[in-house]
DNA sequence: CTGAAAGCGCTTACAG
DNA sequence: CTGAAAGCGCTTACAG
């Protein structure tokens, strides 16, 4: 059994006092980087640890002193570029505080998220951020907080009562409404997908907002299925019947390569017959053709920011609930054109 | 403090048994599901941990057992939708084993990677899944052995005495190649970019190889910068000179969707004037106009193959080393088409 | 099937 | 600055 071996030769801080001849006490404080050691003890102490090929047991540890230098991280979704990056962003602020991050994947399911918190509590993980899945109620945080378990809740939130990182989707709608505004459109309609929650409501809100106050008809919401090749596919309810538009907000950069990709096949060509204004700014809307005009939100930002929260929290437990919402701000590329007044000149191409 | 009230007020295995009026190891054996509780005992302690909140503390069970149920995975890169791919499929094995993943990222630096791995050995993981970062040596692998850490190696290897789980790029080369001469291009470039590691170099073998066997010529292999924008702008390498090609075969789609761009930009159409081969078949590939011919790697499969052998290898420690090596698959689009001959025609686009 | 005891490897007061 | 002792919450033999 590996768990034997591992076991038998394990050598325990115990073993590095014996051998450094001090207290098991005073080599815990060498450990800990305690300044009351001194420094001949300390290089005597690390000499052992050395020699013996000591590794502190971090379980052990935890034990103890009731801490356990982790955190978890709770994403519905691992394959949206969006929240990759967010990932990367509380990474590496975890990383540089020295803890490790315990990921798990809710798939936007309540009863999966409950499991996998009670899960990471189990664990014994110092606190949670949570991007909490679609339905999710507000009696879960609150739930949390008697658990002692320090929350901060990133891109979505249930309640105000708790700390959140989030974008401020109303700016971000105004800004994409009032770039097309500005370029002469007036028929313009918002594509969304996915799950409803706290994001998905703020846009939605933003984009009607954003209309109103520009004296337009702010109900043109159209939703568009989840995956990428059947968006393409619906591309057809914006380009044509009685209230059709000569541009397009997406909820998200996925449905803006969606949407694209299904005009392009219509023969539209974005940035000329047809406007299109995509949601989150990710590494594509660069890569694509034409460019994407796009509202930045900033993921990675938002997952630092996140994590400095959450790390705050764990240090000053009794502060009160802080929010973090990031303007965004709008990428103007190629994608979106001056109205051109005239109907959309439509040639099939191959699909 | 917060680790204070939490303590305070935990309940402990002790605490359910004399609430159930068992002993601890009763209620231990309960917990663990043990066959050897009686059903009406067994009730009795499942009420009682219910009446008092009981929370297993897994850190004490990990501390006597010397299993966390934690596995590390050390990745270089997070943001490639490749490796979030993998990770998805490693996240959903591990999971479903009851197991919790704790995620690093190494940003492709054996120092750094160094820090990562003691730092999981020092929280106790039972296992780690290693992409190596490039440059790392033989003998970290060895090390882990004999820090009695199971290690699976994934999409890199860099020894053969440790299960690795990766893609047969030989085979994927040969597919694009194939393909492209059936077609009837014979001047085909390879782009590739990034760190040099096992599977960059399984990769440009498996094109030379792949065009040798052919009769032609196995040297056009040219490197791209790595940001998505400086790709897009290298993309005349491969479209003007003397020994200019007439398709070329990606290393990865990453190149691929910037090289199309790039393309695009020179006012040549890919499809038609030129061809392009992607390899590993990211979400994307589908989304592009026109759409990407591409080599599927699968890179869920592979993670959750990864997990598997780890965890095979968790109850199995004196297994041989094994390899799963997956054989890609071609997936043919619109990028790729048959040579028409003639030169590159080109119209300068908008750039 | 159940109980009493020891121990996993550390940290934490508490004396000195 | 250092040492001896207790304890974190569990699991593991070992008797019964």
């Amino acid at each position: 059994m590996v768990s034997e071996s591992r076991k038998k030769n394990r050598v325990t801080l115990l073993d590095v006092a014996r051998h450094a001849s001090v207290s098991r006490a005073t080599a815990s404080l060498v450990i800990r980087k305690s300044p009351l050691v001194s420094t001949e003890t300390r290089a005597k102490v690390e000499a052992a640890m050395q020699e013996l090929g000591y590794v502190y047991n971090m379980g052990a540890a935890r034990l103890r002193a009731d801490k356990s230098l982790t955190i978890g991280v709770v994403i519905p979704n691992l394959v949206n570029p969006f929240f990759t990056e967010l990932l990367a962003g509380i990474e590496t602020v975890i990383d540089a505080a020295g803890m490790v991050v315990i990921l798990v994947n809710s798939g936007d399911l309540v009863t999966r998220q409950e499991t996998l918190l009670t899960r990471m509590r189990e664990h014994g993980v110092d606190g949670i951020i949570l991007c909490p899945a679609a339905d999710t109620k507000m009696s879960l945080v609150e739930r949390m907080a008697e658990w002692d378990l320090p929350l901060v809740q990133v891109l979505r939130h249930v309640t105000d009562d708790c700390d959140y990182a989030g974008v401020d989707y109303g700016v971000g709608m105004h800004q994409a409404v009032g770039h097309l505004v500005e370029l002469g459109h007036r028929d313009i309609a918002f594509a969304v997908h996915g799950p409803v929650h706290s994001a998905y409501q703020e846009r939605v809100d933003g984009f009607r907002e954003a209309m109103e106050a520009r004296g337009l008809y702010p109900n043109t919401i159209i939703r568009v299925p989840n995956q990428m090749a059947a968006i393409a596919d619906s591309a057809e309810l914006f380009s044509s019947g009685p209230g059709r538009s000569s541009a397009v907000v997406c909820f998200n950069d996925v449905v803006a390569l969606g949407l694209s990709a299904g005009l392009y096949d219509l023969g539209i060509t974005i940035g000329r017959d047809f406007s299109l204004v995509g949601f989150d700014d990710v590494a594509d809307a660069e890569a694509m053709r034409p460019r994407l005009t796009s509202v930045a939100t900033f993921p990675e930002a938002i997952g630092e920011g996140a994590a400095k929260l959450l790390l705050d929290r764990l240090t000053q437990p009794d502060l009160p609930p802080r929010k973090l919402v990031k303007a965004p701000q709008l990428r103007i590329r190629q994608s979106s054109a001056r109205w051109s007044g005239t109907g959309l000149g439509r040639v099939q191409n191959s699909g």
